[in-house]
DNA sequence: TATTTTTGTTCGATGGCCTATCTAATCTGA
DNA sequence: TCAGATTAGATAGGCCATCGAACAAAAATA
């Protein structure tokens, strides 16, 4: 059943809307939000006011004038207004981001991972904790915290399965919640990464991007008509199987050809070494391809081959305004983008593949626990979705 | 900009919800429809006594006694409420069907198609003045004409491009406007009749599916997240271009290979007619089959392992609950099927090929002028879609 | 200094939904 | 037969939302 829809919800989500119109409008009046949201100002004062006594806005004291009348008052989302942790939980490591509410980045806290969940969820608290004392914040100014998890969560914060990390039917969200004891929102490290292109990265203005991101296997996410789609089970977004040459390599999954087998850093890692080219980590590797090593380059190339051609279906059945790469295929996207640019081109249909334009996403390392911080965001912002049979 | 969310939006919203409960479950009492839509039964009184007034929505005289107690007075949407008009427009044949408002047909109609526009719309008042006659209503009971098309159309009802009718950049729904004097709407035909499976087929309780389609070419659609997908641009579905084979048959997009070489009804015509096989439509193809023709029978169990290969990256990628063969593919769905479910099986990630399952539509010819009735249904009772900042 | 201009607040109107109460219609059981 | 129990639906009052219009506030301008 969906929610109910009266003058409360109505009210959530003005809300919700107006503040994340300041968010993105920083110092914004009363009558640009106005004009923003498309509100009454006389609806804006109100929801402002309310906004001011949930002690999430605040109003400047001076006030600027643009030419003649009334000066404007600036409204802005104070730090006063608490703080937000963003985590990326990992196998090899613990990244923790402490934000604003509006998202700007206080500080940042890495640590190294466990597959042991119990430690790692001590290491956990202890980072956090280490962290706010660095910003000199404590726990009673976190309004929430989330947290992105390399593996398959369900809708009520329950982690399927992280293979990863070993991880199998673990309810984590409550746990954390208990850990912390504040409100925590926990989703899969891709989908969280999509989360925080849309809200902090560069898809701010866009309904309709795929996400790709590749770390052991390929991973994506796709927001489509302006929010992440989940999919039936909560699988969406599984690109990294997809079939890109026939009768190619073993991927784990038992067939062969499949894309991850090509673009993961493992894979790329692997490859490299097969030609006898040793490197640590897909960093080592960019920093080949910077110096100009001949093999790394065609190798990267031929692998933003086999993604354009994957990415290209993709493209012709969703009809997307951007491809963003992230995570592991961010650091070495530069080398990436001729290959799968000329397999786009070659494969999608002519009028969807102008269209659409491939990006290198600049979040960088920050991409997942910044995910994490929209999850939080969302987590006492968003109103409840609410479903109208239609078309 | 948005749509403004105030209570008229509420009531709009609730109205349609409480309107289409009732369609889904007719003879429902306004206790069952507070159950089914979760509003409070005052509510449910003051929107039904709204539909009343719209006359939507009549009450039964008698009332049925469940047990002890005052008996419930059921509900209906009753044929004096109006009628709506569905059409297919193609270039060989123009459908028409009318229906009740709450989707039940009246009456079918079909008439020989045309290339020139104006002959065409002609012809179409022609055909729906008739089969308004033969079901024994007048335009002034008609509440609404949806329309279905083998073409691309943008938001506001304008036909940017149709290959197969030979039209370009037409105001369609403008000049169907016109030519009727009530409401019209109009979309991509594919789509259409992927609504009309929501509404009306096997769908009505499946919020992630994919709508697969064969004519002249393969075409698809999205149902995502309960509602239709249309990507950025309006294209989003064209799975006809995936490709299957590598360096297989030449495709009129100019690639090599692409599914649509395989399986549209064009394509399984020509591949038989390779075979010394003659077939006038695809229906013949389906007897052929049913007769037990062991060619036949082989090439559309191949047919159908191209089409699952297809579908087995997009299972990977979009995670549906349900696939639905529809059009011609419908028609020779029972000997596609094997191949596919085959292909699906041994292509797709286990859990998700594990969670889909593949469905014959049961509209049949129908399919795209009941999409037409659910676009009729939706664009006077659907409320504006408003859109929150979220993941 | 008075006027103009623009911003933001407040008040009343309107119209949602919800709680509580009331009425209606039937069944139950003595 | 008839009073009570039971359930469906209507109504009144409260609350809260947006919105239009009048109002107050603050600065530039003449």
């Amino acid at each position: 059943m969906s929610a109910r829809v009266n003058s409360a919800l109505i009210r959530q989500i003005n809300l919700a809307r107006v503040f994340h119109a300041l968010r993105e409008h920083p110092e914004s009046s009363q009558r640009d939000l106005g004009r923003l949201t498309g509100l009454d100002k006389a609806t804006i004062s109100t929801v402002v006011a309310q906004l001011q006594d949930l002690k999430l806005v605040e109003r400047s004291e001076q006030s600027k004038a643009r030419r003649v009348g009334r000066p404007e008052t600036a409204l802005s989302i104070p730090r006063s207004a608490g703080i937000l942790v963003g985590v990326r939980l990992e196998p090899s490591a613990i990244r923790v981001v402490t934000t604003t509410l509006a998202g700007a980045v206080l500080g940042h806290c890495q640590l190294a991972g466990s597959l042991d969940i119990d430690t790692a969820l001590k290491a956990l608290r202890a980072t956090v904790d280490r962290e706010l004392a660095e910003i000199g914040e404590d726990w009673s100014a976190v309004r929430a915290i989330g947290v992105g998890i390399p593996g398959l969560m369900d809708r009520s914060g329950r982690l399927v399965l992280a293979p990863n990390l070993g991880w199998r039917d673990v309810p984590i969200r409550a746990m954390l919640e208990e850990l912390f004891g504040c409100p925590v929102e926990v989703d899969n490290d891709t989908k969280a990464a999509a989360i925080a292109e849309r809200l902090f990265g560069m898809c701010r203005r866009t309904d309709d991007f795929i996400y790709v991101t590749g770390d052991s296997g390929v991973g994506g996410a796709l927001f489509l008509g302006g929010r992440l789609y989940r999919g039936a089970g909560g699988f969406a977004g599984e690109i990294g199987h997809t079939k890109v040459v026939p009768g190619g390599n073993l991927c784990g999954c038992g067939r062969r050809g499949c894309l991850e087998t090509y673009v993961s850093e493992a894979a790329i890692l692997r490859r490299l070494a097969g030609l006898g080219i040793e490197a640590a980590d897909i960093g080592a590797v960019a920093a080949l391809a910077e110096q100009g090593h001949g093999q790394v380059r065609d190798l990267l190339d031929e692998a933003g081959r086999h993604l354009g051609f994957a990415l290209s279906n993709l493209v012709n059945i969703l009809n997307p305004q951007l491809i963003v790469l992230g995570g592991n295929l961010a650091v070495v996207g530069a080398w990436l983008m001729p290959g799968l640019e000329r397999a786009l081109m070659e494969q999608a249909l002519v009028p969807l593949a102008a269209e659409v334009s491939v990006r290198v996403s600049p979040l960088g390392e920050d991409a997942v626990p910044m995910g994490g911080i929209a999850l939080a965001l969302d987590g006492f912002l968003a109103p409840p979705r609410l479903t109208v049979p239609r078309g």
